[in-house]
RNA sequence: GGAGGGGUUCCCGAGUGGCCAAAGGGAACAGACUGUAAAUCUGUCGUCGUAAGACUUCGGUGGUUCAAAUCCACCCCCCUCCA
């Protein structure tokens, strides 16, 4: 019993819900390695902090001896989930996916014990069913209990168009289990009701219900809206060390502690220490968005690479160093070595306008020196060029 | 099948013949202040051009007009209500 303790200790860390404990605790019971699901966009290859969440909980099943499936869903996708305001989308070719599902277990290993995973692609089975299984599927569930989920209920109330179809994307995932025999589903606190229709169709298709597991949603770097690509606000895990460590610094202090939570291996005590320091003055916040950003990119890349990282943040930031990895552009003297051609040319602007118009608002400066005139070309000769905080160029002007 | 509402620059959203590259807000970017935090203030925010100015843009295609985001025709798409 104590080894049920223990596991349940570690799997209940950072949830947001669990759905049923109990029943979690008979499954554990037997000593039969549970089967964890949880269902991946196939759309998103680029995997962000956000996932990393939900992941971290499917490590933690791994190291407690379970399976954990990660499913790539591929036939839902089509359909794309109704939370939000998202559409049906058209269907991706079996390469797509394909390649979305290598790019996917690339950055998920990083995370994941790959001879602990299973990948799975739902289009195994719901591609296979055919318009009787749908029907049958379909009259598993009554248009009540669909309209309690609460996206559903609103729209309906707001009278906002609800498609029929939508209504398949909650039966599908649950069908998922059904197919793949699930003890766990897990997924963001968004995915609550999706989790319980698969709960309840197991139950339809006689099989033991799965218990769900939810966890927060993380906030993307602009600290309101959940992490997403489409809104631009989130952090690859798959990005250089420099952008990682760069964009945790970036965020706001009031997030830092919410990334910290949600992200971090330290102990829900060790951060309520720090917190506790920061705010009676005894550590910088700065300091402690440091550590964190260097726990990011050490998960992601490598101790050493963390280092530098850190290193080329102050250098750059706080001593008004250049990047190691900026980039580098060579030139004519002349009209190539004008400021807005150059930019220009090196991809640090989008036109001369904009070049045009950063420089008249100051943003350029030439081996340090502010530099307001965008006519004169650079006579020949090496320069560091500075346009705004982040963009950086080393020109050489032959 | 019928009736009505709508598609505007990254997003929201004004704009019903010239004063519109198009109000306002948001986002973003830049400057000041800082810790590349927050807040605040200032500025920029279609392309080209040092500038004057030129060019392209308001779902699509044609048309009316000296002149259209604004008027007309047809088409495409979205939404609501009735059946």
């Amino acid at each position: 019993m104590t080894d049920i303790d223990r596991q349940m200790a570690l799997i209940k860390r950072g949830v947001a819900e669990l759905i049923d404990e109990n029943e979690l605790r008979k499954k554990l019971s037997r000593g039969v390695p549970l089967r964890v699901k949880v269902g991946f966009d196939p759309t998103a290859p680029d995997l962000h902090l956000g996932h990393t969440v939900v992941m971290h909980k499917m490590r933690h099943f791994q190291e407690l001896g379970h399976t954990v499936i990660f499913l790539i869903g591929d036939f839902t996708g089509r359909i794309g989930d109704p939370s939000g305001r998202s559409e049906t989308r058209p269907p991706l070719t079996g390469e797509q996916v394909l390649a979305n599902a290598e790019t996917y277990k690339k950055q998920v290993f990083k995370i994941l014990d790959p001879a602990k995973t299973l990948v799975e692609f739902n289009s195994g089975w719901l591609g296979k069913m055919d318009a009787a299984d749908f029907i049958k599927l379909a009259s598993s569930y009554t248009v009540a209990r669909m309209m309690e989920r609460d996206d559903f209920e609103k729209r309906f109330r707001e009278q906002r168009p609800i498609s029929i179809h939508e209504f398949l994307y909650p039966l599908c995932q649950g069908y998922d289990s059904v197919a793949l025999k699930t003890d766990v589903e897990m997924g963001g606190t968004d995915q609550k009701f999706n989790l319980l229709v698969g709960r309840n169709l197991q139950a339809h298709y006689g099989q033991e219900s799965q218990c769900i597991l939810t966890v927060p949603l993380l906030e993307g770097t602009d600290g309101v809206r959940k992490m997403s690509k489409s809104y631009g606000n989130y952090i690859g895990i798959d990005e250089p060390p420099s952008e990682i460590f760069g964009k945790v610094m970036g965020i706001s202090d009031a997030l830092m502690w919410r990334y910290y939570e949600l992200l971090s291996a330290k102990s829900l005590e060790e951060i309520a220490a720090l917190k506790e320091d920061v705010e009676q003055g005894r550590q910088h916040p700065k300091a402690a968005k440091e550590m964190l950003a260097h726990e990011m990119v050490c998960r992601y890349h490598s101790q050493k690479d963390a280092d530098q990282a850190r290193q080329d943040f102050n250098a750059v930031f706080a001593d008004g160093g250049v990047p190691a990895d900026a980039p580098e552009l060579t030139c004519a003297h002349g009209e190539a070595s004008t400021p807005p051609a150059f930019l220009e040319a090196a991809g640090l602007v989008k036109s001369r306008g904009e070049a045009k118009r950063l420089i008249k608002e100051g943003a350029l400066s030439v081996d340090g020196v502010r530099c307001d005139d965008a006519l004169t070309p650079l006579p020949a000769g090496e320069y560091v060029i500075k346009l705004g905080k982040k963009r950086f160029l080393k020109l050489t002007v032959q």
